[in-house]
DNA sequence: CCTAGATTGTGAAGGTTTTCACAAGCTCGT
DNA sequence: ACGAGCTTGTGAAAACCTTCACAATCTAGG
């Protein structure tokens, strides 16, 4: 593998989003005891194109071999690089709510590389309790809390009334990525990369295609 | 591999994403008293711009008016009516585990015009419970209860390894559209639309934009 | 009524992503 | 060692999506 891991090149989102599926199928096809995998194999479980795995895994040099396909084992490396997967990632989650303590309880972060650290609720009767292993703070002592906490990502689950705020908090806290989960529209700072799971929004686009078959 | 339905009309997805946008911001224009609104005022809350706004809304007809801009009360009834949000959807939803009972007690759903008529369960020790106001049902009547249910959508919230088996069972019973949780690829008959939420996967695409800064 | 100012609707241009098609390269059985 | 059979890597073509630019059209105010 290359020594260079900083040079990572600007990728389109759809393609990241390929690449983690594909990362998840190659997982799987390890544990199987595979130790080629095609670019048709990846795509059938990905349900895309073997042309377009191919085209998305070229962009970042060829490591397959004609004939053969991929190694598992390389391609797993390589994606877990590309992706910034080979080191573990540490997650704080804003707002112990329904939302926010089901995510504290999942189990399938710390299983892909994100451990929560830390827990922030603005109810004092939810402070101090411990959810998933995990200590419940106070709000107020967010931004030296997360710093204490060397946290690099924060999902926020909040009312949408205070998701702005606590969003400019957390960017100002060093925070450089947020899970957001509250519908309001958020302004960050430059530097910090929002994703937005609405779940009404996903319902809204069932709804579409339900009317439109 | 997506289900091409033979289709009314042909909507890209993110062309539908922006529409349910779009309708957000509109209602608070709407709430706020707001006869008209311009595709650059939408553009401006929905993070795009005025001529993606107007392009998007002219696949469906003009509706706006020139110099002015678009009637609020108008334009909501539209988009509601695109998207199919011209009436009550029922939903069902499967596995009453950490983010299935999160999902079911979460209040924003109704308020958009998706009712919760129905939850199933696996474990006996949480069938016959109430969750949210909404009964939860043995996994085994899922099919003769979904229809007695009338269900349009499923939320799939089960472990992994029972999805593909769930996932079969809902198509048998009618439901053609499934917001899925679990992070398993699924195979759904022609007619069925999927939409998954994966929340590791939105984790590593924020790991990827933190490496790639 | 008429002008100034604002905004839509849309063809065309520009850009990006996906698909196609095939030469090149590898493995395996014989 | 060789040919058959796969599979990759990649230009080129096609499809798709976004932005541009401006005529057409509307309102408001005198």
């Amino acid at each position: 593998m290359p020594a260079s891991r900083a040079s990572v090149r600007k990728i389109a989102e759809p393609t990241v989003r390929r690449l983690s599926h594909y990362l998840r199928y190659l997982e799987a096809f390890e544990r199987a005891g595979r130790g080629t995998v095609s670019s048709g194999e990846l795509a059938h479980s990905g349900g895309t194109t073997s042309a377009q795995v191919r085209k998305d895994l070229s962009f970042f040099g060829s490591f397959g071999k004609r004939g053969l396909g991929y190694d598992t084992h390389e391609l797993v490396a390589k994606l877990r690089q590309i992706l910034g997967l080979d080191r573990a990632w540490r997650l704080v989650i804003v707002g112990a709510g329904k939302i926010g303590s089901a995510l504290a309880r999942h189990p399938g972060f710390r299983g892909r590389g994100f451990e929560v650290v830390g827990i922030f609720d603005a109810d004092p009767n939810r402070v101090g309790h411990v959810l998933g292993g995990v200590a419940v703070w106070d709000v107020k002592v967010l931004e030296s809390e997360i710093r204490h906490l060397r946290a690099d990502i924060a999902v926020l689950a909040v009312p949408p009334e205070e998701a702005q705020t606590i969003a400019t908090r957390l960017g100002r806290a060093g925070v450089h990525a947020i899970l957001d989960f509250s519908t309001a529209p958020l302004e960050v700072p430059a530097g910090v990369t929002v994703r937005s799971v609405d779940l009404a929004l996903e319902l809204e686009v069932l709804s579409h295609a339900l009317v439109s078959r």
